[in-house]
DNA sequence: GTCGAATCTGTGATCGCTCACAGACCACAC
DNA sequence: GTGTGGTCTGTGAGCGATCACAGATTCGAC
């Protein structure tokens, strides 16, 4: 094809040329001209720097500086196919999730995980139908190079569609089904035990349970309980709430005074449970921890703010998110990387 | 420069040949193509299909459904300058607001409000002086068409930065010094007079009030005591808070009661400072209401899990995402939009 | 039959960047 | 001198869309 010779090009492009001072800040070109070297030089500084001379570096960077330059994410996605986006993804039929304060949690540390790689945050909601087909043609279609996937509910729809596909994912909890998504997870079942140990330790005899085996790690945690109990974990002493919600909680502790009058413990597997059982064992008389001692999960913010304060397990949360962000990053830069599972920690306060 | 004839190109470009195949979904011509139409008719389709004939609609409607096209954002997004993702900037130095129960239905529902514009909603934190530059830049930068500011903090840096630029901003709550950024916001002060009138009818006598005027809205909260109790209104009867935690609402109440013992009501500027003034009545030993009223203000979540449940003041939050979404899709319009004061409510439980 | 407007269509040119390539330069060894 | 290998640099060719423009077709009015 090239002959060598090209015959004096006429220079179709003219680059930069009487567009100059249009709106919308200065490009490469700009930089370039000001740095007085090539695009290719400034995009090289730009991209880790290597092979570029010091001088070069320093005349780059000073116009950098002098001009406020910011790469355009959108031509650079355009060429590297990478958005350096990653979609925090939250499933959850009942919106009931968004008010967990875990959930907060996750999602502010998730963020500033991130925010260290310069990798931008872009929340999605799916609560029905419409919205799963919305999230996955949005993740399919290349605007994000990855997916945190927060599911309450285990076994949700969308973790198969995503697994199916080639972005990659990580899930916050173990998803039903083994579908081969990696995840991170806090030792739900060891802490569960944590907890039902302190609570025999303590000298209690009946120690109830307001469990939740449909919501992720709700059935670790039930198990962990009867790890503990073996045949003392009565049936009768188990019952189940419909969600994690403050409501359910009240709900459920009623249920059990109803079948077992003669409890003298409760192991709630979230704070939120635990804390409308609080309100519930106060309503009936009972006094906490003197009466009922009551357990918890989580640590959450509400563990410190109820009367009394909570006896819970700690989820290191924070941990799970960088975890979250660190296998997505490995997943993202095709390195091999596998599940991680957390370690929680009992956290003694008065209820029990 | 153009001499007019050009002399039979060489056709440089043949699109889309050999690279079929590849990785990456489908593009514009590859529907096009199967769509037997060019690329611009497409491009006319994605965009409101003006001027396109029946038949050819169809068919590229089936073609994108047959490929499963998406649209390349980046691509989009360089020719025409917009991204079609806004910012939503919590610019809280604590970390404290992501704690606080209303920022959680701010975010619900301003992502579900942009979701319905098919815009993507980019969280960004902003604690402290890196992270002000990071966001700075980045909003600066284009890659957002806009940005959503939730700001706890009145007189923030980050506003007035983003006051003089040119990209288009609302923020939630009135921000200090009148600097010109729209604004949605509830009603505080009026909200405010509600509550301090319904203690007054319920036949209190002396009205406390735990305030917060450094944080947004938390200054009108106390004009709209004042408005109503006048000269009545004390100044020992009036405390403040540091921020709206739990934590302060249960100190702010101790020293409440070792100033003014003889108090029978209380507003707290929040229902979390609410929470925490009724943990610290029942620890000495007040009865609520009977003793002492308790008035608080959001009508979050929490106010329905104290005990007992607190009788507040209703936030519209999601009317007021729902507005500044909708201001803010003014002002990337340039179209003309002004900031909205939004009605609050009365809504009385068991607290007063 | 001719004209003009309205509709419909295809074709460059372009957005701002990265990447691969090729060429220039330097040093050090042979 | 010639080679060889490392640095460093500039340039052309895209990435996948939108937009403006120009050409084609239709239709009704004169």
């Amino acid at each position: 094809m090239s002959d060598g010779t090209t015959p004096d090009a006429p220079h179709p492009k003219s680059r930069g040329a009487a567009r100059r001072a249009m709106r919308r800040g200065p490009t490469i070109d700009d930089v370039a001209e000001l740095a007085g070297v090539s695009r290719g030089t400034v995009s090289r500084v730009l991209n880790g720097a290597r092979y570029v001379s010091p001088a070069s570096l320093k005349a780059v960077e000073r116009a950098m500086r002098q001009t406020g330059y910011t790469v355009n994410q959108s031509a650079r996605s355009l060429v590297t196919k990478r958005s350096d986006a990653v979609a925090f993804v939250l499933s959850e039929p009942q919106e009931r999730l968004f008010e967990d304060p875990n959930f907060s949690v996750l999602l502010r540390s998730c963020t500033q995980a991130l925010a260290a790689h310069d990798i931008s945050l872009i929340l999605m909601l799916e609560s029905d139908e419409d919205e799963r087909d919305r999230v996955l043609r949005y993740v399919r279609g290349g605007h994000v190079d990855g997916v945190l996937l927060i599911s309450a509910h285990s076994g949700d729809s969308l973790i198969a569609s995503l697994a199916r596909g080639d972005v990659p994912t990580v899930a916050c909890g173990k998803p039903a089904g083994d579908i081969g998504i990696p995840y991170v997870a806090a030792e739900d079942r060891e802490g569960a035990r944590q907890m039902t140990r302190y609570l025999v330790e303590q000298g209690r005899k009946r120690i109830g349970m307001i469990g939740c085996p449909q919501i992720a790690g709700g059935a670790e945690r039930l198990e962990g309980y009867r790890d503990v109990l073996g045949r003392r974990a009565l049936r009768r002493l188990v019952v189940d709430a419909p969600n994690y919600s403050h409501a359910a909680g009240a709900e459920a502790m009623r249920r059990l005074l109803a079948t077992s009058p003669d409890i003298d413990a409760v192991f709630a597997a979230s704070d939120s449970l635990a804390a409308g059982a609080l309100t519930e064992l106060r309503r009936a008389g009972r006094g906490v921890p003197d009466d009922v001692a009551v357990g918890g999960f989580d640590d959450s913010r509400i563990a410190q703010e109820t009367d009394p304060a909570l006896t819970t397990i700690r989820q290191p949360l924070e941990l799970v998110s960088r975890n979250m962000v660190d296998v997505l990053l490995r997943l993202i830069r095709r390195e091999p990387s596998a599940s991680r599972l957390l370690p929680t920690e009992l956290v003694v306060r008065e209820s029990a």
